[in-house]
DNA sequence: GTCAAGACCTAAAAGGTTTTCATGTCGGCT
DNA sequence: AGCCGACATGAAAACCTTTTAGGTCTTGAC
């Protein structure tokens, strides 16, 4: 480090050791100490130790890049998002991280931001740096276009599933969460069951409304208030929404809500409306949005869409397609119960 | 694709085309084709075109593995988190794939979930990868330790700072948005201000109580309550604090919260005291999180970390650095004030 | 018809690693 | 003593791109 102007230089004529340096070092050809820290055999005891040393001394990490050429895979993967303030593509995110962590794949990160010409100069990028495979995570669940059959590295879509269903999709079984929120009602003795839900152009909001449909009418049960109350994904909804429901239906007895956000409005107006929870009234969220759901009064129990294991699955599926055995389709993520006070068996 | 068993294989026979392949099909060398479609000179407009057309039609891409192993530079970027999860590294992460998207730099991302051995084990990664930098995101405001100088790469620390000085780090002004809160409140024609605050562990919570401690004795102002209430960063802790506050000190007529979960708190429990916000008592947030701040009741006003700026100011240190030039110490971001209706100039 | 000067193009080397094959050494056996 | 085989080591090619130096061909002028 030289200091010019107050600023200070970093160092760069040193470029990082290779194999050569540590050769020259140890006294072999290049060859032996590939050999002897590649744990290959024909080397003999102590030379092997003799080039450890060497390394060592020198700081070697091998060049991936230089691997990367030669062996035609570069032990990387693109992570293409579209949405990385959001609060869904990141469990996803880590998940994948996760399972790739153990092994010795790193991660590129790319956000397109919902624009598709960021998203082909990214995967540009990706594929000239010779990723081994690509996970797209949406921003919503609603399905998105396809990146196409003729890319030279198998895709995995997570989250938002791909719209050509012979590409590989991973996501949460929304309908199926829909399902488990009623049952769960149910179960506590509940009959008098509304739905509040979000904004009616996500798939999400429909498919969980669907799945409550379902359950509803496999116990002869009919939603209260006759329909779905489809708006907004905002606390302030879920409040508006549950005071046309208090005036009109008074004799309801559980509100299951399409988000923790409009759950916890609907807490609020509950409590407001001097209804108490769990004990009149019970309430159930979706998505185990941790900060939201914990922090309700009183703290709420939803349905956890299980997001780190799409994340993991979608990279377990990357690792089996890049070694050539894909398994095109849909995969389905179960979602689980979080039981916390808003919901309470009453029998 | 074959399908083998219900399993469909990928392609894998089929490497990626090379300059090689493209010169080939366009009957020149490949020198010529590396210069036709790089924009060197000393090719033929014709000879390019139909190079061009070449490389068009077989789909080719610079392998940049290839290049970085000639230049030196892989135009790649190590993000080192240890909150991915978390509300704080995303911004951040967000300014910097920013400021790099516009070039032709990718991010690896990794995050060592505060876990040592995982960095160490994520910091070899990188460098056998052949970063050109690195820049190290951290879960809280405080000081963390350093990755050391032997380095063969320029770091930058952003949002926790490097506890060695001559490192670069860039952080929010946390001081500095405590003062800002201050000088609102003030503005605002308050003057009985009382100060809540999170977890006294956190440097972020001592260094707002600080700026705002110095920005009230500016003004000769003292603290109502005598001293800065620190506690968790909970709504119910908010809740809490402004119950003990409003009995002892009635008196209060505005509330700066060391966050916005608190301000939440704060707000709640106001309303529910009958106290009217802001019409009798302000109050003001911090962290800008959209969520919580714009949900509440009144929407709040909050003071913005501009933690995507931080990011920004990182990655372009980081290329500074990496081009040679690198600026050591602490680099302060200024925070902004965020007016919601949660304060209202009532003078 | 010859020569010089350009214009255009190609061969070759470099960058770091792995792998294959050839070379070299040594002990043991006949 | 002479040979064989086992084993350790080294030289070189391959991966893909860029760059330098040199080669070929055209063109215009004499």
């Amino acid at each position: 480090m030289g200091t010019v102007g107050g600023v200070e230089m970093h160092e760069n004529g040193t470029r990082p050791p290779t194999l050569k340096d540590v050769a020259a070092l140890a006294g072999v050809s290049i060859a032996t100490v590939s050999k002897a820290l590649n744990g290959r055999e024909h080397v003999r005891a102590e030379t092997r130790t003799k080039v450890q040393d060497a390394a060592e001394k020198l700081n070697f990490l091998p060049n991936v890049l230089a691997q990367g050429l030669l062996s035609g895979r570069t032990g990387t993967v693109g992570l293409l998002t579209n949405d990385l303030v959001g609060r869904f593509s990141i469990p996803v995110l880590m998940g994948a991280e996760d399972a790739f962590g153990a092994g010795s794949t790193s991660v590129f990160l790319c956000d397109a931001r919902g624009d598709a010409i960021r998203e082909q100069h990214h995967l540009r990028a990706l594929l000239s740096r010779r990723v081994d495979g690509l996970i797209v995570v949406g921003d919503r669940t609603n399905p998105r276009v396809s990146l196409g059959k003729d890319l030279p590295v198998p895709v995995v879509y997570a989250y938002a599933p791909s719209m050509d269903e012979s590409d590989t999709s991973v996501v949460s079984d929304n309908v199926g969460a829909g399902r488990q929120a009623i049952e769960h009602l149910v179960s506590c003795g509940r009959s008098r069951i509304a739905y509040i839900s979000g904004n009616i152009d996500y798939a999400a909001a429909r498919d969980r409304a669907q799945g409550a449909l379902e359950a509803l009418s496999g116990h002869s049960l009919e939603l209260v208030g006759g329909e779905v109350y489809y708006g907004a994904w905002s606390e302030a909804w879920g409040r508006g929404a549950v005071r046309t429901l208090l005036a009109r239906n008074p004799e309801v007895d559980a509100i299951a809500c399409g988000s923790d956000q409009i759950a916890r409005g609907a807490l609020d107006a509950l409590r407001e409306a001097g209804r108490n929870v769990p004990g009149d009234v019970s309430v159930i969220g979706h998505d185990n949005w941790e900060l939201i759901a914990a922090q309700g009064r009183p703290p709420l129990t939803t349905i956890d869409m299980n997001l780190e294991r799409v994340g993991r699955k979608a990279a377990k599926l990357l690792f089996a397609a890049i070694d050539g055995k894909t398994s095109p389709g849909l995969h389905n993520i179960p979602t689980s119960l979080v039981t916390r006070e808003s919901t309470s068996l009453t029998h």
